[in-house]
DNA sequence: ATATTACATGCAATCGTTTGCATAAAAATG
DNA sequence: CATTTTTATGCAAACGATTGCATGTAATAT
């Protein structure tokens, strides 16, 4: 059987209570003599005895463990951030319990569910929802609650994520900057945070530099790359296809670049091609990807800055944090005039045929 | 206030039993009028009841939660893992907890402790170690348990890995085939189970073929990319470098790529390379990177299921379980003859240097 | 010698659930 | 109408830890 604190109380004639303090308590409010602390800890030690979380968190309505909901752990994206998260927390003496919610709101729900079961000291969550009905009521329970990534302008709570506006004006600026005016946009979830943001600055890239917006470029609705894939095998056979496609994360473009290597289509001479997301393997491929960076990292740090804050003043105003994105240029744009644009789309049109 | 079972007796005037049979209990044996069943449960919802899963936990004994211990969740076969084992742990009913032991033994200790103590049903562990001393314990305990990934043949506990050696031989005679006899290895952490074997099915893929083994050849120490860059670095600027690198992980082959990268070598033109892991992204790269698929979702099922198994018979006899690597041939290996190989090297100590 | 303080330890309530057993009332049976 | 059975519900003891308060003894001060 498990030892508990009662084996060792029995075994040693002590009572529970000082077995629980030579145990537990750093405290050193009840001295206990050093001759009792040692044959309780060395019995404690032979009967191999590990406290049960479960009785203290009962008892001290306290966990030290923090929730932590993303919409896809395999995600090189979230799965850094997670890493990152573990590395703040042990600092601060926490542990963490990760959910992959499966892009799937019903599962993001019994996530929270499960959770707020356990009695966690808080949450940070990536939301998949594309609406926040669900966390309204995290909110006005006691528990302190931070939103990464995935966050709602409208919902008063302490968020963090990427000026994702931002980094679609960077991308598509600059795919501009270089010629492009046929730009297809590869979307994400609609609905969510992270896509309507990219969208948004999407649009107002092409609308500042005077280009209308073709509907038929904005194509897409999730995060995979099967998304991408599909997406991409659709735009190029377009009758007037883009010259560039900017992709809304890092799954998408690699079903993306399937599909261009599936149509001998290459990069960036046939096509180029620009994504949000910066993922480990973006500069590996060749050519290596154009992407735009989120600082994961300092996301990371302060969701838990921002948690923490909470944690300790409950009443403070909540806080939105929109972080700087960056844009590392490679090699997957090419520059084109509108002679090389027209000769690509007559090229185009033969190999997809 | 958090509501509880008591709070919902004294709202409604029945008893804290009564409120946790009709809450909780799906038995049926206790017969509660309907009036009595409706009543309790509109109030717990609009108090905003939650299960306390600490309470239920100490109380059943029982949590149904199953503790997961990877090295790294950032490496995308362990990411694809942890997802395989939730979806299959899903169909069971059980919750799992993550941990990432940051290919630290220090850190896995401790997150050992920590599931323990939080009286998980189960344990699956890719464990960094190169003994299993701080495992014995857990075998010793009742707890269920089982190794994925990284194992011991000589720890007698129910694990389930891919068959290592087969994998490596596969790639090293493949590499043999196209012509290859100076083939690097860049191994991750000695002594830990997958690379031992790896590098035993390298060391006996040469041996059978008769070439005989360069230790100069067999460098590196641990799984991370970095090290895959510096050893890569190393390697180029031997006097014979090698005309393939064979490597014992998906983020080593990323280093080494950018290694090659660095020094302008085209592969497969200049070096020839194939690794161990197949993550998502080996067939995006141009060229496309040949690699040793390892079966991560029959990995997961085979764990969850060898689990379920000792949760339910725990004295059934122990099974290690292999499972067949498969080569996929992609564009990242030339085949060479004598004289390109000796062109290979001049043409590489001039770039090096 | 007595009062006071310090030291070392124990008592018992509590955290929120579950569940075997008890019980009272109602219904069914003879 | 008396007895048995069924139905609907409550009592109270766990589960394992924490901790304010109490207590008995030893050391020190007066």
């Amino acid at each position: 059987m498990i030892t508990t604190l009662k084996d060792i109380a029995e075994k040693t004639g002590f009572s529970i209570s000082t077995v629980s303090r030579v145990l537990h308590d750093k405290s050193n409010k009840s001295k206990i003599s050093e001759e009792t602390q040692l044959k309780i800890k060395q019995t404690a030690k032979d009967l191999g005895y590990r406290i049960n979380t479960l009785a203290r968190g009962l008892r001290l309505q306290k966990t030290h463990e923090i929730g932590v909901i993303v919409p896809d752990i395999s995600n090189p994206f979230f799965s850094a951030m997670i890493k990152n998260i573990a590395t703040e927390l042990r600092k601060h003496g926490y542990n963490f319990i990760v959910y992959d919610s499966d892009e799937n709101i019903v599962i993001e729900r019994s996530a929270i569910t499960s959770l707020l079961g356990k009695r966690v000291d808080g949450l940070i969550i990536a939301s998949v929802g594309q609406d926040f009905s669900h966390l309204q009521k995290i909110r006005n329970s006691e528990i302190p609650f931070v939103m990464i990534d995935r966050c709602f302008d409208a919902f008063d709570v302490d968020s963090v994520s990427v000026d994702n506006v931002k980094g679609s004006l960077l991308a598509v600026n600059y795919l501009i900057k270089e010629g492009h005016s046929r730009i297809a946009f590869i979307q994400g979830l609609p609905g969510t945070y992270a896509n309507e943001t990219r969208l948004q600055g999407y649009k107002s890239a092409l609308l500042d530099a005077g280009i209308s917006i073709d509907e038929r470029l904005i194509v897409g609705d999730d995060f995979r790359s099967l998304n991408g894939y599909l997406e991409t095998k659709l735009l190029l056979k377009l009758s007037n296809p883009p010259t560039a496609i900017f992709t809304a994360g890092d799954l998408i473009v690699l079903g993306a670049l399937e599909a261009c290597r599936e149509n001998n289509i290459t990069i960036p001479r046939d096509l180029s091609l620009v994504t949000f997301d910066d993922p480990i393997f973006a500069s590996y491929l060749s050519p290596a990807l154009s992407a735009v960076e989120q600082p994961v990292t300092k996301m990371a740090e302060m969701a838990v800055a921002l948690l923490y804050r909470r944690m300790k003043n409950p009443n403070d105003e909540r806080r939105k944090v929109l972080l700087e994105p960056k844009l590392n240029i490679r090699s997957s744009v090419t520059r084109i005039s509108m002679l090389m644009n027209i000769k690509h789309i007559i090229k185009t049109e033969n190999t997809t045929e």
